[in-house]
DNA sequence: GCCAACGTTGGC
DNA sequence: GCCAACGTTGGC
């Protein structure tokens, strides 16, 4: 899951121990969020627009995927003129802080790392929330954690 | 700040 | 249903 730190950054969610993840207007990435994530899977946290930009920890799903209120609310800069009650349109999961790596894991490293060449993140890296297997999991880990 | 890649919108 | 125009994202 990606997140701009300006935004809202690892440390932001160790401060905060669980967020709502709002804000996502992406129909893929909802829907990995609404059919594919569930309570206790695993996250890398990524930061993009960053400085460096990689996974900078981890983080762990907390709920299912359940309507993004934001859409609803005109003062909230996530707000969708299309979304009403009967179909909010836009759906969020909770995630809770795991862990912080010692540093970032750079997009670099993940380029060069061998196992990762599929990793999403290096080709389509548009997409806010995207799946990774658990051997890119694995290595990720390994890798942040050896920083 | 620039720009390429991509997703969405809307006219036809 | 196509495609051009447009807006956004994100790496650099």
């Amino acid at each position: 899951m990606k997140s701009e730190p300006g935004s809202y950054s690892i440390d932001d969610l160790a401060r905060d121990g669980k967020t709502a993840w709002e804000g996502v207007r992406n129909y893929q990435a909802r829907n990995f969020m609404r059919d594919e994530m569930r309570p206790g899977d695993p996250v890398l946290f990524y930061h993009s627009n960053a400085d460096p930009t990689g996974v900078a920890g981890l983080a762990r799903v907390a709920s299912r995927g359940y309507p993004d209120r934001a859409a609803l609310d005109p003062s909230s800069p996530y707000y969708d003129e299309k979304a009403t009650e009967e179909d909010p349109r836009w759906v969020l999961v909770d995630v809770e802080f795991v862990e912080r790596f010692p540093g970032v894991v750079t997009l670099d490293d993940l380029r060069r790392t061998p196992g990762l060449e599929k990793m999403l993140v290096i080709n389509k890296s548009r997409l806010s929330v995207q799946p990774v297997t658990d051997e890119e999991y694995r290595v990720v880990v390994e890798l942040g954690r050896s920083l």
